[in-house]
DNA sequence: CGTCCACGTCTAC
DNA sequence: TAGACCTGGACGG
């Protein structure tokens, strides 16, 4: 799931994983991707990663080695570190296994020194992901809204009169250049905590913003006298009622926090993240296309700039097929998908309504309810209504059952082996995995 | 079987 | 502002 979050947490993932690791020989790409080779290639070398709001970076290091250093020159070894820019698309992420585990989509590789070695690849069903040999961030991104919140809200606060803010506040948190890390999900959930129609002109949404933070900055001062005189068994600073910005960065964190268990696709896997979601493909929450075809969910009113011809969307919300066990978990999907959708919704206001409304009357409906609309915004960070979840029955968790488990999965593992060779890497499936061992190169790993 | 949908960019009328 | 780029799961007939 790769938003802000998860490329964070993918690159902790690959630290941990590496770390003291020594990886060797050249990086090796599936024939299908389209992407560049990475012309990098080297003895020993070390991976590293950072992360900035939708793009990963990856290190590699060669290690010195001054003993030998002459005598290996001869080779075309690699001298300087070299960095590869990831940007994960619909399905990217890491992952480091065995070689005879390599997964199926698994399209760059890098191996270690190890006897059996073992792979850090970058897995991408969809493909739409891309690295960048010798890259650099990817220039137009924003600064990114977790680690990087002050330049971040500077750099949308002093932009305002970029047309761009022209949009709906929803379809501008995708905008990468203000908002660098913010995907479909965040953008929802972001809205959902102060209630903001996604339909409202962002300008509108984040002009107020600017105002308060001068104000803040006057009274800074103040307050930290106050705070420091006073000592009033808080902390302090954290006070703030939040703002649709900083949202923006401590909402990510929060995915951030549930750790891997939000990326590791190895067990609960969504659940964890599913757990955690308020808004998105929630249950009695409605959804419509905004103007560039992306679904987006909310709680209530759309706002005015709903798209002409916008419908609601069905959830088809996948429920990692752990296969067995989840007995009751597939009943609570179903539950999920929409006739029932109907019936629950009881809890909420009463002023829903829109869900499987028609485009006519609601453009209709969206100019009357403009004025709801811009009230319920300049309300909007009350911090009252901040616990409207209905919470109710988002899925039971699905817990591993651990023994299970794991024999099935790896039933399923040689099932997918024994595809993988023929079908995903067709023309690489002669290499496919074990003897991956790129004749001309240099003979490398499996033969020390 | 076919259709729709998916955590995201890109670039071409 | 549409498609294009992809694979695969869920659902309907």
């Amino acid at each position: 799931m790769p938003e802000g979050p998860e490329l964070h947490l993918a690159s902790l993932y690959v630290n941990k994983m590496c770390e003291g690791l020594v990886f060797s020989g050249s990086v090796e790409k599936s024939d299908v991707n389209k992407n560049p080779e990475v012309p990098f290639c080297c003895d020993a070398y070390c991976i590293k990663a950072q992360s900035r709001g939708k793009e990963v970076i990856l290190t590699l290091t060669p290690i010195k080695n001054d003993d030998d250093g002459k005598r290996k020159v001869a080779k075309r070894q690699s001298q300087q570190p070299m960095d590869v820019v990831f940007r994960f698309g619909m399905s990217g992420f890491f992952r480091f296994t065995s070689v005879d585990d390599l997964p199926k989509h698994a399209h760059l590789r890098f191996y270690t020194n190890e006897n059996p070695c073992r792979v850090l690849s970058f897995e991408d069903t969809r493909r739409f992901g891309s690295w960048h040999p010798n890259g650099t961030w990817q220039k137009d991104r924003g600064p990114c809204v977790m680690f990087e919140y002050e330049s971040f809200r500077e750099n949308v606060l002093s932009n305002l009169s970029d047309k761009t803010f022209d949009k709906p506040i929803c379809e501008v948190l995708l905008n990468q250049k203000y908002f660098n890390g913010i995907g479909n999900y965040l953008r929802a959930e972001i809205l959902f905590r102060l209630q903001i129609p996604p339909f409202v002109k962002a300008r509108t949404v984040l002009e107020g913003l600017v105002l308060q933070d001068e104000e803040k900055k006057k009274v800074k001062k103040e307050i930290t006298v106050v705070e420091s005189t006073d000592k009033t068994g808080k902390k302090g600073v954290k006070a703030e009622t939040p703002d649709l910005l900083s949202l923006c960065h401590t909402v990510p964190l929060e995915v951030v926090q549930l750790g891997e268990n939000g990326y590791a696709p190895a067990k609960g896997k969504y659940s964890v993240l599913q757990a955690w979601m308020q808004c998105y493909c929630v249950d009695g929450m409605n959804s419509l296309g905004d103007h560039n075809g992306r679904t987006i969910w909310f709680n209530g009113d759309p706002g005015p700039m709903v798209p002409k011809g916008a419908k609601s969307r069905k959830i088809m919300w996948k429920r990692q097929k752990d296969d067995h066990d989840y007995t009751d978990s597939k009943k609570a999907k179903k539950t999920c998908t929409d006739s029932t959708a109907k019936a629950k919704p009881a809890k909420k206001k009463d002023n829903i309504k829109v869900k499987k409304e028609n485009a006519t009357s609601k453009t209709q409906n969206a100019s009357k309810r403009q004025k709801k609309t811009t009230k319920k915004v300049n309300v909007a960070p009350a911090d009252e209504n901040k616990k409207p979840k209905t919470r109710g029955k988002r899925s039971p968790k699905v817990l591993p059952k651990t023994g299970t488990n794991t024999i099935k999965s790896q039933r399923v593992e040689e099932v997918n082996k024994t595809k993988r060779n023929s079908v995903t890497c067709r023309k690489s499936a002669t290499k496919a995995k074990p003897q991956r061992k790129r004749s001309g190169t240099q003979g490398g790993r499996s033969s020390k």
